[in-house]
DNA sequence: TCAATAGTGTCTCTAAGACACTATTAA
DNA sequence: TTAATAGTGTCTTAGAGACACTATTGA
């Protein structure tokens, strides 16, 4: 939590210095097989009326670390508690609008759309297709979004882009959009047996035509091997 | 950069509360066949005399980022240029000492233990045994170890780890200190191929007792795809 | 020629990929 | 029976793993 700090008053630098932090939230969903992202408009200065992620500062008082205080943007301005949520990445350097130095310390949830409310309050952007957001906050989108698709490359991550009961073929569907790629059903299907993450509810699909399909939701492991942790090549 | 500030002066919270921001590097190199850990003795208070990471401040004058701060630490208290130097993750919440609220900006540096002059400014240690560190930096070592590993079993890190000159087979070494399991020669020079991340210096060591090896150095692509991602499973 | 290390050839076995096939439902 | 989707069997191929072999040097 800390660091070695001279002591508060220390000699070089005097005291720390006084630098504006705060936390920003990449939320990501799936909506009409495409990755999106929730942005909001800024409703006060600087940048007013941009597009731009939910944040905010830090409340030292409440907030016993940072991931509580993203998981508090999410509740207060979205009303949403996302069951996937990990730090990003922390932006830093001078702003570019008022020449301050800042610090951004972001995270990134993954939800299904079905817990989004539509309110005025949040918009569902293509990740693919951004406008020019406020301050660095395209940058933030690219990297949250490259790591999602890279774990979902190996990882059960995209499982959280479903709601709470799913069949095998959406799960499929849900890889295909996020890795913007076809996949082989056979495959697939021994994949997602060896993760051992899901549990039939017992539950059938109904619909017309094609045979029924069992419905699974997402059992205690498919959290495991998820934390901080993130691969490329 | 930044977030959305309520302008500086906002709403719910006031002014921007005011948070103890430093950076800490872990430092790490091998030694002996051993991944160790760059530690130096605290010389003021909180917790004197205590192991601790090195770190600081941010310098907002100087600094364009936090990375540039990690850097200077770096360069100032160690007198060291690292070849690979990462963003980590970043720790906050209450201090276990002071009961303040504070962030550290956590990096890990990997270099080779060349250049590490032996001073009393700097003990390497076992990561893989190590005493009580100051604040919270055993979990930050544990996480930068973590990392480390996880990316020596893909990718190229570990060739940072390594000087100037070096055989196929002391890489090979290398990734066996770091992973702690022997590797199969055959396997681990088809991997190196593949990489296509050396380039031959043209030299061969001279050695009594054996055939000559072929010297290598680290090429530019060494670097292709390590910049912030590391995976599991 | 011997000891020691560098570097390669090759066999086996597992898992990825591709694709055809069977199974089960509503209409 | 037909259309549509769920789910499985299996052949092929690429690569991981294991290990034996050859090559090159100093003494």
């Amino acid at each position: 939590m800390n660091t070695q700090g001279e002591k508060g008053r220390s000699a070089s630098e005097g005291e720390y210095p006084l630098i504006k932090t705060s936390v920003d939230v990449v939320l990501l969903t799936l909506s009409g097989h495409k990755l999106k992202v929730g942005l909001h408009v800024r409703p006060r200065n600087p940048l007013a009326g941009r597009l731009a992620l939910p944040g905010g500062v830090i409340h030292a008082q409440s907030d016993r670390k940072a991931e509580d205080s993203a998981r508090r943007v999410l509740r207060d301005k979205i009303s949403i508690a996302p069951p996937y949520l990990e730090q990003l990445y922390t932006f830093t350097g001078t702003d570019r609008d008022t020449g301050n130095w800042s610090i951004s310390i972001s995270y990134y949830a993954v939800v299904p759309e079905t817990v989004l409310e539509p309110s005025g309050n949040l918009q569902l952007h293509d990740v693919d297709a951004l406008p020019e957001l406020a301050f660095d906050h395209n940058e933030i989108v690219d990297m949250a979004v490259s790591r999602v698709r890279n774990k979902a490359q190996y990882s059960t991550l995209p499982l959280f882009l479903l709601p709470e009961r799913f069949t095998v073929h959406e799960l499929q569907q849900t890889y295909e959009a996020v890795l913007g790629e076809p996949l082989d059903k056979t495959q697939f299907r021994r994949r997602v047996q060896q993760w051992n993450a899901l549990e039939a509810t017992g539950e059938t699909t109904v619909r017309s035509g094609g045979a029924p399909a069992t419905l699974y939701r997402r059992s205690a492991n498919a959290l495991a091997g998820l934390t901080y942790f993130d691969r490329s090549l």
